[in-house]
DNA sequence: GAGTTTGAAACT
DNA sequence: CAGTTTCAAACTC
């Protein structure tokens, strides 16, 4: 079912849902200043693939944490690897993308995220897209079938093939993957004149603040899952409208994420207009590079996933790497080090969370943390990092990043008896483990274990002794979750 | 900037 | 699979 039948675009089955596409051209940018226009030309490169048993398939659609990604093989050292939230579909050898804001350029008929939709989208959630982007232009097919509660998968396996003329030179289309034809379709080719257009939307544009990061964001860093495939537009929007970390705030009863840590050299230009006459030299730098944090490896070469680099499929550029064989120069290295994380973790180089969608805070870590000592409120955690809230695949210890956690000083131990908030536990069922009773019961495990010192019991008898004591404790852990919590 | 803390990744 | 080591980033001062 998962796979793709031949090198002639077959599309088959389930795999391949529908995708909506400004019919407009667009450029994209990836690095070495290469700049494909349309559908980009997958690169594959090395050893001819050969698909192990426990390798994954590619190019592979999967829906791991609810959302639908299309990966390119990390292995073909195509520039695409990091980016499958773009990757709409995968007509071999073409990649078929929708490129992030930022990447856009010298767009025929401007676009904008919001007039891209993510595959996965219903079409009631495109509807309003379309709503807000134009009041007038929507044809009447386009009414009628936008306004339909299916989802667009389920349209396109009814068969149906939706063209929108969003707004003049805008139009989308659903496209029909199981019709390789009409997937070119909307890559008539461009001649048009090269044009010396920004990078990013002009200031007339009345969305801009949503499209590019604002400018309080502009000397700070992005959250790590921008810098990596820098996240879908709508991501972007959700996050620069909340651009603002109250986790400081004492008042706040839910752990909120701060996006303006760090000190990395930001993606300022993002909000920068062309400056007319002045020197673009931003614009010789490629924007990835000026997104993607640098790394600082002096020890792993970049070739293991402790380089977030590596871990993300990127090449390392603009690093501060030693001894780094992250790049082209070392292929062969490289690949060989992709094919050993692949071989412990077939999806290393997949993202370890899913996409936030526009009003739904949440999103999964694949693997969940395992945080001891930070609470799960500062960046050691990856939960944290990524600006989600802790799940139940989570192993945390302490945790207070979730839904509705009291947000107390880091610094202190918290306060005793204080009961965990009762939503929070049906959202991270470790909450209550707090420090603090973890240090009470091991307390109380070893006044049990000194008393059957002291009474010279066997150890059979003893460890039975602890054993018991340590029931007693999860007993009186589990009660009291459940008093704070109300339930009997 | 130096030194410490942290938890994922790697290793055994 | 668990315990330990290694690693680079986050954090603190
Ligand atoms: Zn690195
Ligand atoms: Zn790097
Ligand atoms: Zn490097
Ligand atoms: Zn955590
Ligand atoms: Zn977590
Ligand atoms: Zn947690």
């Amino acid at each position: 079912m998962n796979n793709f039948g031949g090198p002639e675009c077959s599309f088959q089955g389930d795999l391949n849902r529908g995708s909506f596409v400004p019919a407009s051209l667009f450029h994209v940018e990836i690095p070495n200043e290469v700049f494909y226009s349309g559908s980009v030309h997958h690169y594959s490169e090395g050893p001819p693939h050969t698909t192990n048993p426990d390798e994954l398939g590619y190019p592979r659609l999967d829906n791991d944490l609810g959302k639908s990604r299309m990966y390119c093989d990390p292995l073909s050292q195509c520039p695409l690897v990091p980016y499958p939230d773009y990757l709409l579909c995968q007509a071999a050898p073409y990649h078929f993308m929708n490129p992030p804001v930022g990447l856009c350029k010298n767009t025929l008929s401007t676009w904008t995220p919001e007039e891209a939709f993510p595959y996965w989208m219903t079409s009631a959630e495109m509807h309003e897209g379309v709503a807000s982007i134009t009041s007038e232009g929507a044809d009447e097919h386009c009414k009628q079938t936008c306004s339909r509660h299916e989802s667009v998968t389920e349209l396109l396996d009814m068969g149906h093939n939706v063209v929108c003329n969003v707004n003049d030179g805008g139009q989308m289309m659903v496209l029909n993957h199981c019709s390789p034809n009409q997937i070119i379709q909307p890559m008539v080719q461009d001649q048009s004149t090269p044009n010396p257009d920004p990078l990013l939307y002009a200031a007339d544009h009345t969305h801009s603040p949503e499209r590019c990061l604002t400018q309080e964001t502009a000397d700070s860093p992005l959250p790590k899952q921008v810098q990596r495939g820098f996240s879908s537009p709508m991501y972007l929007s959700s996050l620069t409208s909340s651009n603002v970390h109250p986790s400081s705030n004492s008042n706040s009863s839910t752990p909120s994420y701060n996006f303006t840590l760090g000190t990395y050299i930001s993606p300022s230009s993002c909000t920068e207009l062309p400056k007319p006459g002045g020197v673009e030299s931003s614009e010789t730098q490629s924007v990835r590079e000026r997104l993607k944090k640098p790394c600082n490896c002096t020890r792993s070469q970049c070739l293991k996933l402790y380089c977030d680099c590596f871990a993300s499929g990127e090449v390392c550029s603009n690093c501060n790497c030693t001894n780094c064989c992250n790049n082209m120069e070392h292929k062969s290295e490289r690949y060989r080090a992709m094919k050993i994380c692949l071989k412990r973790n077939p999806k290393a180089f997949h993202p370890k969370t899913g996409i936030r969608k526009v009003g739904d805070v949440k999103s999964r870590h694949t693997k969940g943390c395992n945080c001891k000592r930070s609470g799960c409120l500062k960046n050691y955690c990856e939960c944290y990092e990524a600006k989600i809230m802790c799940s139940s695949t989570c192993k945390c210890i302490g945790c207070r990043n979730y839904d509705g956690s009291p947000v107390r000083e880091l610094t202190g131990r918290e306060t005793p008896n204080t009961p965990e908030n009762s939503s929070g536990l049906h959202k991270c069922p470790l909450s209550c483990i707090t420090p603090d009773v973890v240090e009470a019961t091991c307390g109380c495990l070893l006044a049990q274990a000194e008393e059957a010192e002291r009474e010279r019991h066997t150890q059979p008898h003893a460890e039975r002794m602890i054993l018991e004591e340590f029931g007693q404790c999860l007993t009186q852990i589990v009660r009291s979750m459940f008093k704070s919590t109300g339930v009997q």
